[in-house]
RNA sequence: GGGAGCAUAGCUCAGCUGGUUCAGAGCAUCUGCCUUACAAGCAGAGGGUCGGCGGUUCGAAUCCGUCUGCUCCCACCA
């Protein structure tokens, strides 16, 4: 016990975070393998394998962690598989980027090259999160650790494409894809992001041919925001119904500048009231005009190139970026007369959500996966409650989306990422098939002159999400997609599907969505159970956290300065399901509190000495059974937040229970007096209450918990607080609960008339008490509220000497000689008589309703009654003590 | 433009199917205490006509309508 007294006066998370993890590690505690127990599965969102760690990841990974060590304390083969996204875009932006400030180009150097650079980077970078993970305390399985780009995971991705081309799911086709001139590649509708951005709306005169190719004198008037893409129109439309235009009908107008005839078309699409009601029809560059193109035959002009500058195909301002172009032709045309205003206007942008790049419209040939019937069994998987959405209000937005989903584009123009298995014969035919050889193999079939260097594989790569929707079945058994029917391994057999899932609600679509497709598709059930979407993080004014406004907080220099649990809890505090959560630092400095108070508590009671010759006392035994009881209640309200993911009400629960309940009122009880012994069976209750709080708080908190659990008894070799189960609720008596509580009312009372009278706290009380007030719970009055002697009575006799207060039906006397002064103390019975009898009115207004006494259930109008009989006692007595003391 | 959600103490939120948890919690604030576990603490206290207005009901923070103010999702009216 000597040693144990030197615990600091301070909680010190570094050391003790370091050391137990390590341990943790060395002895594999969060490796799981199939048994006969129940599993428990939580696959975690795969971070970008070069990112590093967020707030965002913080909240998260702590959420799982909780789930996982929770279930891992209720008995369960818990399994946290960890792993990384191989985040397609944005590694291949960053590895792009790199080049460049190396003075390398990547088109210069080629697929094979790059892809070197590529994974170089991966090994340099990737990773690096996860270790990050680890010093959050995150119970991950680290011997499962996957990467969505390992050969066996990116062959079951190559193995799906495959699977749905010859179910005839995947198709190619050429489309109007959302172009990102930066990233250089096609993206999927969910990455684009709209917003309103400021623009100007310019007013251009086109002139009416003279049906030879010459400007007459009469003209018409375009309204548009993208003045460079004119050279690229094939048509003016107007609305067939407006009248105003009839005259045009037939005629032949002039592109401005160039002088390129084109003509003018009828289309319903044209809204007459919108701009000027004649619309330029520029079918590469807009979807809509792209239709309208189909609907009336119309040729397509493509002027701007991948990189989002104009081509030949514009004849003026060749090369020119898209933006620069704007800015110039606007001049030229201004000077050439064809300029007639320009007003400022504010429309919705499409911006690439990985570049930022304003988002180009642009016709190309992409692999598309028919969505209907995937999106059709997903939706019923939620409508069914098969997979259940926390909290419920996303599932409007997901029947929305699922109602309304479009052919996923799965093609991007990367070289990061899998490459797609379809190979090209000389002549443009292709076949798809899982490896080189097999395709040449078909390839023959239909040509037997191909060779392997003829046939050539497709350049594009997979969107990532075309690989991370396999996640929960590919960490388990990577040979199960692209085979349903096929036998799972053993691992995937006992861990799917998983149980959990905690996520942002922006990768909704993204990602959850199509995991449950996925799921459906090749396992016939769903991935997860249930779907816990988290807020966003953001700061305390509302801001969402990002690196570019450098509001976020580095997650590592927190955990070095608060420890670990400290910003575990910092986090859950705020966490309410579904609700954005505001991050502030005094709420992990609030965490960082509790654990020092959870740490001074053990000191405490570290430090007391068994005497065997001491009886338990009556304030022992009560408070003993009292905290029983109450740590009952709090166990059985903290599984059922657990069982509602209600998390941060759990925590919220418990840390009131250990720092009020427990340090507060039952420790304050027990507490020997200086010096003094105290009994065995009161220590060993209080060890063992202590006990069962680390252990209700060990999900939340691991360090701090395994560090005390260790040190609070003697342990045997390798035995952790991991794998205690966790405390059962029993049941507990709401009378002695009750009865508790009525006791701290009591103190709170007395405390206060001490705090009113300047009263030091070591100075005992004579008080005498008169009521219904349980006797066992006399002796806590006594101790907390510093009483030296106590006397039930039911004559407070002369009021003079004292004070008076009253706390529910029960009422005291605190005996003050020479302490009160009489007026005063009237005046305070007076204001709590004036009270009383305003109370008692509106009792007996409510009572003197004969539709309340008529309608109202009995026990309603019953207790009012009882309210009116309470009052009117409280108020004689008040009256009886103002009498006497105005007769003193 | 369509849809969803939110509005309760200074801040963040809890209050499920209307009546003892009905006006709550944590933090912050104020007052008094360095009391031998903890000043990262202890003990007290104050603070809200539950966004506005109507309605249903014996009774509304809770149900219905409406207005206002935020937020999010979906949607490329040139």
């Amino acid at each position: 016990m000597s040693e144990k007294n030197q615990l600091s006066a301070i909680y010190n998370p570094s050391e003790v975070e370091d050391k137990w993890y390590a341990w943790w590690m060395e002895r594999k505690y969060f490796h799981s393998e199939p048994d006969g127990r129940e599993p428990y599965t939580i696959v975690i969102p795969p971070p970008n394998v070069t990112g590093i760690l967020h707030m965002g990841h913080v909240l998260n990974n702590t959420l799982n962690d909780v789930l996982i060590r929770k279930a891992r304390m209720d008995g369960k083969n818990a399994c946290w598989v960890p792993g990384t996204d191989h985040a397609s875009i944005a590694t291949e932006s960053k590895v792009v980027a790199k080049l460049r400030d190396m003075g390398i180009d990547k088109e210069q150097i080629g697929r094979e090259k790059f892809l070197e650079y590529a994974w170089q980077w991966k090994e340099e970078h990737g990773g690096m999160i996860l270790q990050q993970l680890r010093k959050l305390g995150a119970s991950c399985d680290w011997d499962r650790t996957k990467f969505t780009m390992d050969p066996d995971l990116s062959a079951a991705v190559v193995n799906t494409f495959v699977y749905f081309y010859k179910k005839g799911w995947i198709y190619r086709g050429v489309r109007m894809v959302n172009w990102d001139p930066e990233g250089l590649t096609a993206v999927s509708d969910e990455e684009v992001v709209h917003k309103d951005t400021r623009s100007h709306l310019y007013y251009l005169r086109y002139f009416i041919s003279d049906g030879n190719g010459k400007p007459t004198d009469r003209y018409i008037m375009i309204a548009t925001t993208r003045p460079e893409t004119i050279m690229a129109d094939t048509a003016v439309s107007i609305n067939p119904d407006d009248e105003r235009y009839h005259w045009l009908k037939g005629k032949k107008v002039l592109i401005p500048l160039i002088q390129r005839e084109i003509p003018i078309i009828e289309d319903s699409y044209v809204e007459i009231g919108f701009g000027t009601g004649c619309l330029k029809v520029t079918p590469a560059h807009d979807i809509h005009d792209y239709e309208i193109g189909l609907r009336h035959n119309l040729p397509i002009l493509d002027i701007i190139d991948d990189y989002g500058c104009l081509n030949e195909n514009a004849c003026i301002l060749v090369g020119e970026d898209r933006f620069v172009a704007r800015k110039k032709i606007v001049k030229m045309l201004e000077d050439a007369g064809n300029l007639e205003k320009v007003e400022e206007y504010s429309s919705p942008v499409g911006y690439s959500e990985r570049t930022n790049a304003v988002i180009e419209p642009k016709l190309s040939t992409q692999w598309f996966l028919k969505m209907d019937e995937l999106a059709r069994k997903a939706l019923e998987s939620v409508e069914s409650g098969q997979v259940s959405l926390i909290p419920d209000k996303y599932r409007n937005s997901y029947r929305h989306w699922m109602e309304n989903v479009r052919d996923w584009c799965i093609s991007r123009q990367l070289w990061w990422g899998q490459r797609i298995p379809a190979w090209y014969l000389p002549d443009g035919r292709f076949v798809v098939e899982e490896t080189a050889e097999k395709a040449l193999e078909e390839a023959r079939k239909i040509d037997p002159a191909v060779t392997a260097a003829t046939l050539r594989q497709d350049e594009d790569v997979l969107d990532t999400w075309f690989s991370s929707w396999l996640w929960p079945i590919s960490v388990f058994d990577p040979d199960q997609p692209g085979h349903p029917g096929r036998e799972p391994n053993a691992d995937l057999a006992y861990y799917y599907p998983t149980n959990d899932l905690v996520t942002g609600p922006d990768i909704l679509f993204f990602w959850v969505a199509r995991m449950i497709m996925a799921g459906n598709e090749f396992m016939g059930d769903v991935p997860f159970r249930n779907v816990y979407l988290t807020g966003i993080v953001r700061d305390k004014i509302g801001r969402k956290m990002s690196k570019t406004l450098g509001n976020s907080p580095d997650p590592l220099d927190l955990i070095a300065k608060y420890g670990a649990d400290a910003v575990r809890i910092g986090m859950l505090l705020c966490s309410s399901a579904g609700n954005d959560i505001f991050y502030d630092e005094s709420q992990v400095e609030q965490g960082r509190n509790f654990c020092n108070k959870i740490w001074n508590s053990y000191r405490l009671i570290q430090g007391w000495m068994i005497d065997d010759n001491l009886q338990q006392s009556d304030i022992n035994s009560v408070a003993v059974d009292w905290f029983k009881n109450k740590l009952n209640q709090t166990t059985e309200t903290v599984e059922d937040y657990y069982s509602k993911f209600r998390i941060s009400d759990a925590l919220m629960t418990i840390y009131k229970t250990f720092w009020d309940d427990y340090c507060s009122w039952y420790l304050e009880a027990i507490k020997p007096s200086f010096g003094a012994g105290i009994d065995r069976a009161t220590y060993e209750a209080t060890l063992s209450y202590f006990e069962d709080l680390l252990k209700l708080i060990h999900p939340i908190m691991p360090f701090i918990t395994e560090e005390l659990w260790q040190n609070m008894r003697e342990r045997k070799e390798g035995e952790t607080i991991l794998f205690q189960p966790s405390p059962k609720a029993g049941s507990y008596d709401e009378d002695l609960l009750s009865d508790f509580m009525l006791a701290e009312e009591v103190v709170n009372g007395i405390r206060g008339i001490r705090q009113q009278k300047r009263i030091p706290p070591k100075e005992a009380l004579a008080v005498k008490i008169k009521g219904d007030f349980p006797e066992r719970m006399l002796p806590v009055v006594e101790k907390l509220a510093g009483i030296a002697s106590m006397e039930q009575t039911e004559d407070f006799g002369d009021p003079s000497g004292g004070v008076s207060l009253m706390v529910r039906t029960v009422e005291l006397f605190i005996i003050l000689s020479g302490l009160v002064n009489p007026e005063e103390e009237v005046r305070r019975l007076e204001d709590e008589l004036a009270y009383q009898r305003n109370f008692l009115e509106s009792v007996r207004k409510k009572l003197g309703n004969a539709s309340f006494v008529a309608h109202a259930p009995e026990a309603v109008v019953a207790l009012e009654r009882k309210k009116e009989q309470d009052s009117l006692s409280k108020i004689e007595s008040l009256e009886n003590a103002i009498n006497t003391l105005n007769n003193c």
